[in-house]
DNA sequence: GTCTATAAAATGATAGAC
DNA sequence: GTCTATCATTTTATAGAC
């Protein structure tokens, strides 16, 4: 625990600040000053400031569905559990002041690095069975077959918390849940 | 019109760097460089760097609507432009190839500026209130309420996009357009 | 492994000639 | 109004002492 702690603030620090801020408008200078560390010692950790940004977004995917895991353990229905994704989305919404979604946030500001987007699109791919698993177990009206619905699910909820962070506020991801909730 | 070709030819520059690569990634050296023009030059037409930033947002929102006004005029009914709304940001996003919308991008790079935010809202809430005119007028099925209905439509609309970035696909986009038809 | 000191390049912005 | 030359900072990254 103790000998890891230099590279663990360094990692906090530059999650927040990436995240906060933006990847880009942060500065290794910030990073060091903020973690309290030296110059040198983010560099024995990490070998480049990407390197750094792939860390941060592996921890955050990992730390995102254990999460949700967690969140929806008291939930005893698959019903119940779909209605509870898009409450644990907005409480963090709220809870991360409108920033929006972490991958969404760095897609918008990469244009070229691979690896950045192989792990977006591995975060949002593992989100989409999640609620497709959620759907088949639920059963639900039929208005609309299981994948469909399970589409669905995922547009508004993305839908919401997008507009959530251009709006500064929940309402479209409150509304999201509504409809969801309609259709189900 | 030839007294105004340099002030164009930042702007016509800017915007597609800051759209293609990101804001803050983009330096004023890349944009004197490739716009063909001096230093001063920039300066003179374009106080500072974030004065080129608004004057790059005003102008994609003017002509975002223009577009779509263009876009829609041959559509009779209020139905057909609705679905035909969805093709209009599904051809964007082709042609843009999936970087996703302007509005978001610049929000997930921005944490502060509050001009930008303004003008992101009002892009935004302008589209909004179009899609809640054209669902009054086409008149539907009933299973939602008309502004529900709207409110359903720009939710899939917007997820469908930022989906589109993250997978490099208009797939997403594509489902939201036929959910969007089922519920009309 | 952590530190200080420093390098080389790029950043946004300005001065002053024409 | 456009230009070249230059400014002070800040950028990512490395060298070498402890």
């Amino acid at each position: 625990m103790r000998e890891s702690t230099v590279k663990d603030r360094i990692l906090d620090t530059a999650s927040r600040l990436f995240y906060d801020q933006g990847y880009h408008v942060t500065g290794i200078n910030q990073i060091i000053e903020e973690a309290d560390i030296a110059r040198a010692s983010l560099y024995n950790h990490f070998p480049s400031k990407t390197d750094l940004l792939l860390a941060y977004l592996d921890r955050t995917h990992i730390e995102w569905f254990v999460a949700l895991d967690n969140y929806l353990a008291p939930f005893a229905t698959a019903r119940e559990k779909l209605i509870a994704l898009f409450d644990f989305r907005i409480g963090r919404q709220k809870r991360l002041r409108y920033k929006g979604c972490h991958f969404n946030k760095i897609t918008a500001e990469t244009s070229t690095d691979e690896e950045v987007f192989k792990r977006v699109k591995m975060h949002k791919e593992r989100l989409r069975q999640y609620i497709r698993a959620l759907v088949k177990e639920a059963g639900h009206r039929g208005l609309l077959e299981d994948d469909v619905l399970a589409d669905t699910f995922l547009l508004l909820m993305e839908g919401g918390i997008v507009l959530g962070a251009m709006f500064r506020s929940s309402e479209d991801a409150e509304k999201a849940k509504r409809i969801a909730e309609s259709l189900l």
